[in-house]
DNA sequence: AAGAATATGTCAAGCGTTTATCATATTTTT
DNA sequence: AAAAATATGATAAACGCTTGACATATTCTT
């Protein structure tokens, strides 16, 4: 059987109250009895128990993150950073990844709520409104509109896109498109095209869904590559700017010479191992560190704004 | 305030009792009380508090993921191929992410065993074989030996790197060379390099360290490529792998013709986006099965095997 | 030496469930 | 009509910990 309190209080001689009193650091101890007991709490490898603590309204200091998949280098590399930035505050992160399944996001919420979080960040919409107001522990979001009272905090997409846009035109190309997943225009791709329109009201956009195969899209873009025959693409995520790198190879056309890519995110994958491509980069670690910032002070009880809009940049590469 | 099971039991103008049998679905019950019941729960959003059923013995059907980071390709494929198994079975995945460090890697450990989960996956290694062993719940390890009673998954590390030298020779490389991290001779990556090794007798071995800076790596990687010209390199894992084809295309070599270069690991982001690369594939999600299968296993008490060894192949890739 | 501060103990209620026991209806079966 | 099965309720203990109230020592101030 797992030691548990009293086991501890009777190993060090001392009554349950004490030991409770060691472990939350109450009233007078002397140095003598928490020696005593720590040595108990140590020969029994005992732990508290959160359940126990939970129930009297104790916070576990758990942040739940529930994101649509962590495989994706973005994700994967906010995640981390997230992580890195709650642990830093005594938070630890319950990472769910949810598969853009309702069924499974729904799930990870109530048991997130069901083990009494403190806060939840979030990067999934695939549930109703209703589903996220109902929630008690605060939630900020990156780059989603959940909930009327759930801040959002996103890097300035339409900004992106122009910048995206505004760099290839001045690389020389004259005829470009731009490729993105089938998000609708309130979404933070759907931001970037408006951006790319603004830049470039002619400017040619399509859809290649993000929820078919790769080696669906890549026929689709293959298509549209051979069919429009542009000199610049914007391409509104590195992972589908790689994936049209690989075509334009297929196709044999150079890049940069016969083609120009500008891809979205900036990873520091990319960034490391993948300098072939030009992208525009969101600041991940602040992005991070100013997602933490305002869930805790929502978390504290302060006043939060709704909006959160972090400037990008363009990460230089070998693709124009 | 939340709803609690009274709340509930009022609204339905049941007793407590009865609407706790309505959730466990035990004993006697009629449909309409459950209806009713099913409803009141509905209305007041009532989830159970699963602190306080955890108290009486019920599992949270949680398990948790140990990893030393996530934004490595390869862990981030498997841990989700993980969930989407574990959830099939009814469980859900709390992933850590400690970021190799043994304090994190700690409290992690002794966050998930404070909030009872059914069972671990680790596939960290930098505690003591003591600290897993006063672990309560069943713990399985991908790559890692943790304790005597932690049963292990792995792919056929040694088969692989012969597999990957025995495969330069064949397409005439003559002066092979590997490359990898600084791990030690029973560790998934020395045992490649044994394979290697035995395949390759005098072949040299490189250790460059994974905890250094891309930027270091890259230069270490760079100054052995200039002083040992090999033509063939196996490099332990595919991103080292990406990072030793980028040196080679800044050395002016060309691939395959002038060296020709075996990664390992074979994820399906490699597969799909990344064909340039030819690599030794673990099974991603055979591995995945089996760790939930085996684990499901101790869970249920049933006796199980230590180690468990899966085939690897070749994935054929544009860079032999 | 009296009062304050420090140190520990006892006791009991409470957190939100589950579960067992006992009791009491109501319905179904024979 | 009696027995069995079904349906619900009331009550209370338990899970492991926290917390407050109160009591009693022991040590420190002045």
């Amino acid at each position: 059987m797992v030691a548990k309190l009293t086991d501890v209080a009777e190993l060090a001689g001392v009554s349950p109250t004490t030991v409770s009193r060691v472990i939350n650091n109450k009233g007078y101890l002397s140095e003598k009895t928490k020696q005593k007991v720590q040595e108990a709490m140590k020969t029994l490898g005992y732990k508290p128990n959160n359940l126990a603590r939970g129930l009297q309204g104790k916070s576990a200091q758990l942040i739940g993150l529930i994101f649509p998949n962590i495989s994706n280098i973005f994700y994967s590399e906010l995640i981390e950073y997230l992580e890195i930035e709650l642990f830093k505050h005594g938070y630890k992160a319950i990472i769910c990844n949810n598969q853009n399944d309702p069924a499974k996001e729904r799930e990870y919420l109530e048991m997130l709520e069901a083990n009494q979080v403190d806060g939840i960040i979030s990067s999934s919409h695939n549930l109703g409104i209703d589903d996220y107001e109902r929630v008690g522990a605060p939630i900020i979001t990156f780059d989603r509109n959940l909930a009327p009272n759930a801040p959002i905090i996103s890097s300035d997409n339409f900004e992106g896109g122009k910048l995206a846009a505004r760099t290839l035109q001045k690389n020389g190309c004259e005829n470009i498109i731009m490729i993105t997943g089938n998000d609708n225009t309130d979404s933070p791709t759907g931001l970037r095209a408006l951006g790319f329109s603004f830049q470039i009201p002619d400017g040619k956009i399509f859809k290649v869904p993000n929820n078919l195969s790769t080696i669906r899209r890549e026929m689709e873009i293959k298509s549209i590559i051979a069919s429009n025959k542009p000199d610049g693409i914007f391409v509104s995520d590195d992972l589908t700017a790689i994936l049209t790198m690989k075509i334009a190879h297929q196709l044999e056309l150079n890049i940069p010479e016969d083609l120009k890519i500008i891809g979205y995110d900036g990873t520091s994958f990319i960034e490391n191992f993948f300098p072939q491509l030009t992208t525009i980069r969101q600041p991940i670690d602040e992005i991070a560190s100013l997602i933490v910032d305002v869930l805790l002070k929502k978390i504290k009880g302060e006043k939060t704004s709704k909006d959160y809009i972090l400037p990008i940049s363009l990460l230089p590469g070998g693709s124009i």
